[in-house]
DNA sequence: TTGTAGGCGTTATCAG
DNA sequence: CTGATAACGCCTACAA
């Protein structure tokens, strides 16, 4: 069933036909109606490879992402996926890894797929400047489309980013615990990322700025996930009094561990995670964790990318959204 | 930059560049490397309409989800992501919530984006057998292109389903509830699906068995959330010694109501959850809770796609998984 | 307001 | 092994 077969049916030119697909105000009332109904009765619907070899939009974005199965990252698809479908896109989604050459290997093989835009998310496509080598297949790709980075900041033409403000509340909520009294304050991350190294930053710049010295005993590099972390502890015996972990379920982790040894949350130790995801509901104390304003990023990046395809040359490229601390029973400052 | 393009700067006809294109072994060694070193010089991809306008297939699958933050769900689209790019395969996600005439919508608008086939994850898709207006739509949908639904179950041709034994691992467990000496089990579901009535099925079964009355204010229905579980719990003040809930958040719920009322688990109160998702391991106790094979739901459906696809016209339509209970620290039968 | 015809970039089918 | 050419289904000037 195609374009020819609905316009004999109906009596008119393949171009009519068109013409009422595409909404041109440019038919008769009476045609219209005619052409329409024999759509409908026929349950056409206009070949999409077609459309795109002779027009230019494709109406679908590339959406990459390192892992699906990830909270953080999940709730950001899903915020995205209700933005593009609103403005009547679809979504290419692929899932890539943490390896640069897969990342590498998945961007091209969207890229072929002939995308209008595409949406990395996550701060593990970002890079870091001292190491541009990483991050110079994402240049290249930017080159023949548009863009948008999720928590990573690039300075580079056609690359738009938005990103949450993780230095900033590093340094605060770090000060806060030192200010409650805490000394030994250990230091959790999973990644080297982009929005890893500005959390770390933020908790040097606080140790320092209060005279306590930068333990590297204290900054540990561990997996996302709540039983290698206590695990990991159970192993370590660390000696701290608080923990601020740059994902949730190595708070979870530390907290388990805390329970196991009899040791008191929030009095004895205060723990800090970071995404508010469910997991720090799913506790008992619950957890304070960092809101990173994932809904407010994904909405900015997408009203930025139908922005970009609509032709307006004076979109921002880079933009910052201020975290806020959800503060519940895992501290007590 | 087009097939032209490329046949011209390697002075080989457009044929012999498509052929190398699409591997062909009719290709001198040395004709290929030509056309090849050409392709990589100017970082030419085939244009991906073009090919779909005039090869038959478009090597995208379209996959559904009500909802890509449920880590269910994510996880789901996790398997099956790999699977589809290890076969050179994009995915088109599309999130459709719960309601039908949403569901309808976006199943047409994957349809229309020209999909070798289509999944459908969840079992809110599989509508029950009582209830089959609801399900037409999908009957309809399987007219244009194949099925699958991922814990759903639906006999009509073209559709293709993989599902859990739901029913069996809900009698077994709660048998095992009632062996163990418990008489009040809660039942909490948060819906009408397909799975959802599986479920309650085997624990109405497991009860009348053992004699006991199916108590109607012992099964209720909620939404899949710690927070309103427990306020829910909170309000309703119910008298029960076991709880078996169909995800694990209403799961957490209970657990989190009886820690705050002082409430021994597994002493005085067993709870088993569904799904064995990340929130099982976060709470002390960790959660009993039941693994319903997701990964091998998910491969055995991808397999049995691209079989279907490759025109293998033997394929079952109807597969079950069986489930198993993980057995942790919120029971002690 | 409607129709005709050419082009979009591939793949596939024949001839050579 | 290679090349010419006809689909594939739609959009869009340009004509009528």
């Amino acid at each position: 069933m195609n374009i020819y077969d609905i316009a004999e049916k109906s009596g008119v030119s393949i171009a009519t036909v068109s013409r009422v697909l595409n909404g041109s105000d440019k038919v008769s009332e009476k045609t219209k109606e005619k052409v329409m109904k024999v759509m409908t009765e026929e349950d056409y619907t206009p070949n999409i490879f077609a459309r795109g070899l002779s027009g230019e939009s494709t109406r679908a974005i590339g959406v990459l992402v390192p892992d699906i199965s990830d909270n953080y990252m999940s709730r950001a698809v899903a915020f995205i996926e209700r933005r593009l479908h609103e403005k009547d896109h679809n979504m290419l989604l692929s899932c890539s890894g943490f390896r640069a050459k897969e990342k590498e290997d998945h961007i091209r093989m969207l890229l072929e797929e002939r995308i209008d835009a595409m949406i990395l998310v996550g701060s593990t496509y970002a890079g870091s400047e001292t190491l541009s080598h990483n991050t110079y297949y994402i240049k290249k790709a930017a080159e023949k489309k548009p863009l948008f980075l999720i928590n990573g900041d690039m300075d580079a033409e056609n690359i738009f980013c938005t990103f949450s403000n993780d230095y900033a509340v590093s340094l605060d909520l770090t000060k806060s615990l030192i200010e409650n009294g805490r000394k030994k304050i250990l230091f959790l991350t999973d990644s080297e990322s982009y929005s890893a190294n500005k959390k770390r930053a933020g908790y040097e710049q606080a140790l320092s700025d209060a005279g306590i010295a930068v333990s590297p005993s204290l900054m540990c590099h561990i997996r996302n996930n709540i039983e290698e972390t206590a695990a990991y502890l159970e192993e370590l015996r660390p000696d701290f009094d608080a923990c601020f972990a740059t994902d949730d379920a190595m708070a979870v982790g530390v907290l388990k561990y805390a329970m196991k040894h009899g040791i008191r949350v929030p009095e004895d130790l205060s723990i800090i995670g970071y995404n508010n995801s469910e997991l720090a509901l799913a506790t008992t104390p619950e957890l304070t964790s960092v809101d990173n304003k994932l809904e407010k990023i994904c909405d900015d990046t997408v009203i930025r990318l139908f922005s970009v395809l609509s032709g307006n040359s004076f979109v921002p490229r880079r933009t910052s959204v201020a975290c806020t601390v959800v503060k519940r029973g895992t501290t007590n400052y």
